[in-house]
DNA sequence: AGAATGACTAGTT
DNA sequence: CAACTAGCCATTC
């Protein structure tokens, strides 16, 4: 691979999501200023399959779908973690994702 | 260099 | 309201 740069950041802030909270793969690339690279936020959690201090788990779309679950170990390990964290996941869908939506542009507005 | 792909998003049909 | 389209951008072949 090469400068992992971009997904250095993204695993950085994947990591600073607190327990019980989870983001949108759009809010992690628009805080690192790639808004229109949520794709590659995606890809990024794909490479960090092999990290594993990356919750990926707290990362879904922006309708708060585990559209990644298909890429964990077993199909239904996210969805596992997820409501191991006190979230409810129905139908590969967080529950109140609003409310439990973490907004790192919020929590570390200086971060970069 | 050109085409294909993808754990996305917003808009339109 | 479900399905489709288009835009966006990094990575791979």
């Amino acid at each position: 691979m090469n400068n992992a740069n971009f997904f250095e950041k993204v695993y950085a802030v994947a990591k600073q999501i607190p327990y019980g909270k989870v983001t949108s793969y759009g809010a992690i690339a628009k805080y690192l200023g790639v808004s229109r690279s949520a794709r590659m936020v995606g890809w990024a959690m794909n490479a960090s399959h092999a990290m594993q201090d990356i919750p990926a788990h707290r990362v879904v779309n922006r309708k708060g779908m585990l559209t990644g679950k298909f890429h964990f170990d077993g199909t239904n390990l996210m969805q596992q973690l997820l409501e191991s964290e006190g979230l409810e996941v129905v139908d590969n869908q967080i529950v109140d994702f609003e409310k439990h939506f973490w907004d790192p542009q919020v929590e570390n507005p200086e971060f970069k």
